[in-house]
DNA sequence: TTGTAGGCGTTATCAG
DNA sequence: CTGATAACGCCTACAA
């Protein structure tokens, strides 16, 4: 019929580099060691049940005795599916994101995807450029923190259809999207935990919440919290920063200088929570007799520190894990009924009691 | 010449999609709707410089009307570049490791690369299957952790050509092809530095030296540091444990117990030293005058404990940034000569010292 | 169950 | 500088 099968396979040898010269192995010359046709090595490979038992063991040798290796970018060409996830983290260093990087990869590869991984450092516009080289690259999906993202990147996923998880938000106007707990409720309830014991001046010492919605939920969460109760921490007991321990210090120190004091620190995450904790006791502070101090992120530090310290347990690794299983699913169109929301815990330690008495 | 432009192109649509019904953009419908080749298409891309500019004006037009993404599965196969690099880590929670990932991430984005990551959890057999899948997925090359590796990932690697450095050590027998601190000079350092002070009773705390050669390196760098001056560690003074804070804890505990009791204790790393120097306050001890303590890697932490802890710094972020320079130059057949050794520093802090008169 | 051959979207060669 | 077209290596619809 077709009138196609005319010269080229039989090599005029014009090309880059002529089929002939070839020496890669490839499907091809399995099937030929192996005497059988490409699409049965194919089938072997990737149904080895529809292939009679004799041709797969011999195609296994061949297999074995050329040492193939499939070739992902003709899979991906041919499939338009190169088993493969992206992932943009804010940043990478900092605990619970990499607890959660683990997961995912781990999961992932359990599942037999591979995890490409880039960095937001907190910039939208960055996340945007990451996203689109991931997309270039062909990413069957991809994991996001958070829920405010570049309205382009949403615009590329949703013209080219690929899915995606936000992470380490939950948002329960928006079922099935995101992975993680809900940042305000978290913080809710560990304000609630703190003027339970009586506290009524709040302070907070946070990471920046300018493309944080995370910790703009926390910092909203400590506020709702306090409001229900017709209190608000003091403008200058809420003090911004950079998320390190040095930095958790500093602000710690300068809490201590207003007056009044306050007698609750609520800290934005794990770095700033050890510093301010650190930073208490070089001072010679007691924790909790002169101050109460709380943190976010229950990394192993917050229970061995010399005043074990109250803070909310965000399980990044069932975050990672559940996103990947999460997104695999929906890729191949399985359902999926795990909790999304992974409920923020608030595990109490000695860091945090009553306010001091005379205050 | 070529009898081969006979009939396929003019689509008798038998393929599992026919070509006339895939709408999905292509370098195809760009040259179309410029009223150009897909050569031409591709060149403007590629090499603008090399097409006049009214066609390359016309070509933007084009790609920007249709919203075209160029596919990275395809480019892979006919370039047979993927872009991509694949990390193996032996864990990414850990603090050098993090910082590395983040480093290698950023800087191969700046060259135009991706970064494909995976974890062996300290497990050859995990590397090599990790290393296997990112050999199908096409990378260009490869960042591995330590020497010690699989027979058949170096196998594998060297068959098929595929570069990899190896990171976090330092073998001038091997140039060229590691990035890192030399692990037993650095302890070696650091055991003359507790010596110097008048230390004799030396101990260890570390993780399993079972497929971790840096690990191994360490030790032995401190073996071989007081073997010179005819010392050692006493067996019940050289305990191995997992890598957690928890488990510093523990060891310490333990090795407070030993009678004679060490004066010099030296740990693995990062978590072990902050939990040894943890128990250590909460035991009641004085740092360093009962008992000196030394860690490995300078996380932030180390200089906030409320005893600053002396410690080797090992600069992951510069390790992870010149190894991916030093891959990448490779791939692309520049030269490369930055320096491959992270000179291993020992930070001194408050809690080494001379060890207690009365020992 | 197995074979045949076209097509996935780009690049690059070669001829103008 | 531009156009035509053969690979790139695999998958899969279709035929046998």
């Amino acid at each position: 019929m077709r009138q196609s099968r005319s010269g080229p396979k039989t090599d005029t040898s014009q090309g880059r580099a002529a089929a002939s010269d070839r020496r890669s192995v490839g499907l091809r010359e399995v099937a030929r060691v192996a005497g059988v046709s490409t699409a049965t090595v194919s089938r072997a490979m990737n149904n080895p049940e529809i292939v009679s038992a004799d041709l797969r063991a011999r195609i296994d040798a061949a297999v074995q005795q050329l040492g193939w290796v499939p070739d992902g970018a003709a899979r991906a060409l041919s499939t338009r599916r190169s088993q493969t996830i992206g992932a943009v983290f804010p940043a990478l260093s900092i605990g619970e994101f990499a607890r959660a990087t683990h997961a995912i990869q781990s999961e992932l590869a359990r599942l037999g995807y591979t995890l490409l991984l880039a960095c937001s450092e907190y910039d939208p516009a960055q996340e945007l450029s990451q996203v689109r080289k991931f997309v270039e690259r062909g990413v069957d999906g991809l994991i996001l923190v958070g829920q405010a993202h570049h309205p382009d990147t949403e615009r590329l996923l949703h013209q080219r259809k690929i899915p995606y998880v936000n992470t380490f938000v939950y948002d329960r106007s928006q079922p099935g999207t995101c992975v993680g707990p809900d940042n305000h409720r978290a913080l809710q309830m560990m304000t609630d935990h703190l003027a339970d014991l009586g506290h009524v001046r709040f302070a907070a010492i946070a990471q920046s919440t300018l493309n944080n919605d995370r910790a703009g939920a926390r910092l909203e969460g400590m506020r709702h919290a306090l409001a229900l109760r017709g209190l608000a921490a003091r403008p200058q007991h809420v003090l911004i920063g950079k998320w390190t321990i040095g930095e958790g210090r500093a602000l710690f120190r300068k809490l201590m200088q207003t007056d009044p004091r306050p007698t609750a620190i609520i800290c934005g995450n794990a770095h700033l929570t050890v510093g301010a904790v650190l930073e208490a006791l070089a001072m010679g502070l007691r924790l909790p007799d002169d101050v109460s101090i709380v943190g976010y992120d229950d990394i192993e530090v917050m229970s061995h520190l010399p005043v074990p310290v109250t803070t909310v347990r965000v399980p990044g690794d069932r975050i990672g894990a559940t996103a990947a299983r999460l997104l695999v699913s929906r890729l191949e169109n399985k359902p999926f009924s795990e909790p999304l929301e992974a409920e923020a815990e608030i595990v109490i330690r000695s860091s945090s009691g009553p306010p001091p008495k005379d205050s």
